[in-house]
DNA sequence: GATGAATGAGTCTTCATTCAT
DNA sequence: AATGAATGAAGACTCATTCAT
């Protein structure tokens, strides 16, 4: 009994000691956590979808008590929306990086579809988890500015585009369709069937879909 | 045995009875019910997803014993089979019926475009549930011939279109996509968020996209 | 519609005719008929045991609608009663034609052991069947006279040897299942342990356990 | 950063005084709805038999949810396996205490008879338990060790026996069946049959049966 | 923060039995 | 005699969520 006394005061002195030095690191464990789950959700989307995602495998995943999720995320819709900004995330990143707002509109445009088509083979689980995600049953995810490269900027880029007379004149969704569809396409077809990695003919299939004339 | 052969009288009666008035009900009722639970299994599909379909709810909805469905159905994987055969039967008949094997290539494939426009705006909720059932986790339909379109027929066309030098030197595949998601789209944009119901530029989309020059 | 009403014509007249002529025939086709459901239970215990008759199963094997058992039998139990007493059946035949009632008592109880021990290597299955369905949860056979050889003749038998002095003097019942237990495990190591089939043993050890001094 | 510091002397002072009086209870309540669960699967195995078990009516036996159960159990069979493996522990024990290693062979043999005497008498559900379980369509115990008294150190005991020409030169296992089941039947008498409590008839049977001489 | 326990609703599937035809 | 249809009950198992500790 004493042991457990024992035990416990060392404990308790841990905890103190934890508090007043180490907050840093134990946000950061939070944080840690915080990621174990959602890549654990990753894979579990990644290797059987968006559907066979449960507390119950994420938890086991992790290696952590089933309720424990509830202490991360408020519920299950809300980790699958971590989820999904996680990748969203990843996809900005990308193109912050890769699209230049320099060069006249023309190239800008070409540099988009070129990102787009290094994305989807780099990135391939990142988007099959971000469509995933949006075609859920009851999705979790509403908004319109899911689809990788559909936010506000890409838009804004396409109706640019428009008002230039570069892109035909239809709506930018119709463009940003052209682009992301046939891009995945390509990306499967290149990764699950042995097609040939060259990209420029796909890029001619987009441009000419998508340019005025 | 005089008994028994009145009963046979009777029966004999009942039987011609029968014929003359509610046999048609009959069978209908029997072969209406398989139909029912399909219809159902549909509706579903269609409100919240191939996912959510379960034999609960779509007895619930024909109003039976959840266990009948078995009677109908040796599995749930085959009623979403059924389902699916159901929908591609339409989309068959409707490309029997909008794809004439006369004109030269160039003719055939834009009607080919043309009859997927009307397709997709006609025969929208056919289209969705074979996306979502061919979508599904685990789907029960796995043949690459399932996509509307996609069949042994279209696939023969693009690649005749291809060799013509009619359409570029890709992979039919991606021709294919390109015609499906814009039209896709373009209906999508049309029924759900008022774009103007005016196929052509969209036919032009598509047309730059596949055609070789 | 004439030809339907023709069919229904003849299909009487073919009612008529058969109540007249071949009933004999009809009862050898319904004794036929029961004949195979029950075959069709048997090889399901035999298979799977006893738990895994289902009329469903049964009704598949034999090539039947499901609710055609309940033509033949009133009940899933008087089914398994059935198929009980015919191997009940089996086993009187086999030692009305194995014991004879003459010779000394001492040599009718080894010819009886004898028997058992070929009845156990010969009539495998039909000994399993037995078992399988007394040992049943709540079994539809109660009756104590089941057991192979346990039946009215053989406790006879058993009184005889003990008042004789040919026999311990304990309830026939154990030297009842001395005989049986034995014989049993005897018969399922040769079958399926490949032990040397040398009855000879056997039957030594079971007359020193039951015979007296 | 003092509230945290605050509810970690509370935590503290909790967990200290739950060490003193109620972390008993705790345990033994977790550990113990285990042992109930079991304890349910056994009564109702007793009650109707292994095939009876159902996770339904084990939950309402103990009063919790049916889910509860693979709280405790990860499936139905691990559960039947746990009751079994409770009941071969009994009767481990059991021979732990009542066989010595020492005294002659004989005299081991003997003591062992003896010893599944008592243990048929005094265990008898134990015993029952264990054959039912074993004898179940699809078992989820199968290995061969499991029958009481069968183990290994039962089988080594008679193979020495044989050995040393005590007892008759055949399989162990017969002679493992011939204890086994006159032991059973003769505790079956007893208990259900008025049969008189003197064991010595029945071990001198045994010993007749699996004795060289 | 972490956990184990609990639960009720839901999943698919099989079954024995009845009934109208 | 034969069948197809119907059904309610039961089967095992999973899940999202809550709560006391």
């Amino acid at each position: 009994m004493m042991a457990i006394i024992k035990d416990n005061t060392i404990l308790c002195q841990l905890e103190l000691f934890r508090n007043f030095g180490i907050i840093e690191d134990m946000k950061k464990k939070d944080a840690h956590k915080t990621e174990q789950i959602i890549e654990a959700a990753r894979a579990i989307i990644i290797a059987d979808g968006a559907a066979a995602v449960s507390t119950t495998k994420v938890a086991k995943q992790v290696g952590i008590a089933q309720s424990n999720i509830y202490i991360y995320f408020k519920n299950k819709d809300e980790l699958l929306i971590s989820v999904f900004q996680h990748e969203q995330a990843r996809v900005k990143a990308f193109f912050d990086d890769h699209i230049s707002q320099k060069g006249d509109l023309t190239a800008q445009l070409k540099a988009y579809i070129d990102a787009m088509g290094e994305l989807a083979m780099t990135d391939w689980d990142t988007m099959a988890i971000l469509e995933q995600i949006k075609a859920m049953p009851k999705s979790p995810v509403l908004t319109d500015e899911a689809l990788p490269g559909s936010d506000q900027r890409v838009q804004g880029l396409m109706q640019a585009g428009i008002d230039a007379g570069i892109l035909k004149n239809v709506d930018p969704q119709l463009h940003m369709t052209a682009v992301f569809s046939l891009v995945r396409r390509y990306s499967d077809l290149v990764r699950n069937h042995g097609y040939p990695t060259d990209f420029s003919p796909v890029r001619a299939m987009i441009w000419d879909a998508v340019s005025a004339k």
